[in-house]
DNA sequence: GCCGTTTTCGGCCCGACTGTTTTCAGTCG
């Protein structure tokens, strides 16, 4: 059992207490348990396999280790199982409806019968929620309007398709007269893979500019909705189904409430728990003295002197800690670091050398070789890879050992007029079903870069996949494997393999792991990234790019390294070119 | 259920909003 399934199965544990009316202490255990082994870089299935005592795990405990240990064991929870017979599952799934809280699903499940989001659907247009207790005729509205949007939005959005939408909004908004401030916050300031909704923070010169800012706001062109409007706080919906949510205030509280509405939830609570340890309190409008626990029906908002409040820095510096980047607040273990002035200096696309990953119009790319070769100049690289697809991706018009000898004579061409950088000759070669590779030993010698990919049978089993993947990088010229599972955002599981395998064959065999930096792909995942850092691998960040545009996505790239923690150290592409060449030669 | 420079019990982040209340529970971020 994947580690994603072991969190699902604690996470649902958890729902089920939590509409049975558990302890909320012990739901938070189970939750917190969840999220820490969804992040977990080892597999908790290798980690059982090799007897490991998994109580070393943090939040997990006595408990939660047997319950893991007997899941990986049995496929299943037990407790899981036996709960469920008594509450149905589907009163999970009213749960994640908006304004349907554990207490309110309990209620319509035991007074209406209602275990689906469909019946609650039902039972709200034919007006029988008024039967709740605390349901009126406006809540029934509300929750039909919230289904509503549960349907149209229940997978989170690519940041990749997010970023062209929002830029504009805050240029927009920046734009507004006496808007001395627009920031976007959030788990899209932290650059996750997707986003669920926007946060918006804005310091406003005075009331007029306040006024001025929201009306910019709900009258953006791309709204498609108003869901609400007030002096501080409003609220839309845009064509795309993304929620955004802006809050206008003064400069005086900006760095709290920036680092309040950055998060992530995970970090914030982390936080709050330093503060309260240093006599401190935190809250979305500043760090205070006291712990707001003496002021005996005081407001902690009010209580204590403050102590910083204007900038994220000062706040993170008052707590004795380093400031943590955005992409980093998730709670993995930055405030330990933090705390003892150990952040790593996390890498940036300046500080990028090239781009090991890119296609041609020599098979499915939309530019020439000297097009790319020009833009790639533009953005400062001094080496860069082109990688055209292998002939077994017929549909790409991929090369093959005779097409590639032609290319070769363009790109000697091509290198002549552009002595503005190093081109390593390289091509994308495809993993065949078998783990062989699709062109000659002869020609993969040739090669100054060999990057190998999957782009078929997605559908083999787990061990066959495997033992194809790790014969493939076990081959003596392989250099970067490519999107390592083959995930698409949104629409593709990555197929079944052990990465854990697949990532020690590397190991081994000198090759660095990809992260496709495609908004498709983000491939490999933050945690993946995380594992390969960790079993000591490099890291490509490669663009994958079919056009001169697309090399610009190289950015989300970075973002994604940057969750991972990686600095210029871990990433191929930020070594100098003779760093390159060793790493690609093996020794050799 | 987890955790421990206040270690094996007694805590566990915080404030705002909403709809429905007449003092608040539930939900959200």
């Amino acid at each position: 059992m994947s580690n994603a399934e072991l969190a699902r199965h604690l996470e649902l544990f958890a729902d089920l207490l939590e509409i049975e009316g558990e302890n909320r202490f012990k739901i938070r255990a189970y939750r917190n348990a969840a999220r820490t082994i969804y992040d977990l870089p080892e597999q908790v299935e290798a980690m059982v396999a090799d007897g490991a005592d998994l109580t070393q795990i943090p939040s997990v405990g006595k408990e939660i280790a047997e319950k893991l240990e007997a899941m990986v064991a049995t496929g299943e929870l037990p407790q899981l199982s036996e709960l469920s017979q008594k509450i149905p599952l589907g009163v999970t799934e009213v749960m994640r409806v908006k304004g349907m809280g554990p207490k309110l699903a309990e209620a319509a499940w035991r007074e209406l019968a209602i275990d689906s989001v469909d019946e609650l659907e039902r039972a709200a247009k034919a007006g029988k929620l008024g039967a709740l207790p605390g349901f009126g005729e406006k809540r029934q509205a509300t929750i039909l309007k919230n289904i509503e949007a549960y349907r149209k939005n229940v997978e989170r959005l690519r940041i990749g398709d997010i970023d062209p939408v929002i830029a504009p909004l805050v240029a927009a908004l920046r734009a507004v007269e006496g808007a001395e401030r627009v920031e976007v916050a959030g788990s899209y300031r932290r650059r996750r893979e997707t986003v669920g909704d926007i946060d918006l923070l804005a310091i406003a010169a005075d009331d007029a500019a306040a006024a001025a800012i929201t009306a910019a706001f709900v009258g953006y062109p791309e709204v498609d909705e108003v869901l609400g409007s007030g002096d501080t706080r409003s609220s839309v919906r845009l064509r795309n189904g993304l929620e955004v949510d802006l809050r206008v205030m003064e400069a005086e509280s900006f760095g709290a409430a920036l680092l309040y509405f950055t998060g992530s939830k995970a970090h914030n609570v982390a936080l709050r728990q330093i503060a309260l340890e240093r006599g401190l309190h935190l809250t979305e409008y500043g760090l205070f003295e006291g712990t707001g626990a003496e002021g005996e029906g005081a407001s902690p908002k009010s209580s204590g002197k403050l102590v910083a409040s204007r900038t994220e820095e000062e706040i993170y510096e008052k707590l004795g800690l380093q400031y943590v980047e955005p992409e980093m607040r998730e709670d993995r273990g930055e405030l330990a670091l933090a705390a003892k002035g150990q952040l790593p200096t996390l890498v940036t696309l300046a500080d990028l050398r090239g781009d090991l990953h890119m296609h041609s119009t020599w098979s499915d790319g939309k530019a020439s070789v000297a097009e790319m070769m020009r833009a790639c100049i533009e953005r400062g690289y001094e080496y860069m890879a082109l990688t055209d697809h292998s002939k077994a991706l017929a549909m790409t018009g991929g090369l093959d050992e005779e097409k590639l000898a032609r290319q070769w004579e363009e790109l000697d061409r091509v290198v002549a007029e552009n002595p503005g950088i190093t081109l390593l000759r390289g091509m994308e070669v495809d993993i065949l079903k078998d783990g062989s590779l699709d062109l000659s030993d002869e020609w993969l010698e040739r090669l100054d870069i060999v990057l190998v990919s999957v782009h078929s049978h997605f559908g083999l089993s787990l061990e066959e996949q495997t033992a194809r993947i790790v014969k493939a990088v076990s081959h003596p010229e392989v250099n970067v494997l490519c999107h390592p599972t083959g995930r698409i955002l949104g629409a593709r599981e990555g197929y079944a393999v052990d990465l854990q395998e697949v990532f020690d064959a590397c190991h081994a065999n000198g090759v660095a792991v990809e992260l496709n930096a495609s908004y498709m792909r983000l491939d490999l995942s933050d945690v993946n990234v995380i594992a390969a850092r960790k079993r000591g691998l490099m890291v490509s960040i490669g663009t994958d790019a079919h056009s001169v545009k697309e090399l610009d996505g190289m950015q989300l790239g970075i973002d994604q390294a940057r969750r991972a923690w990686l600095t210029p150290e871990h990433v191929l592409n930020a070594r100098p070119l003779d760093e390159v060449r060793r790493f690609l030669a093996k020794g050799r």
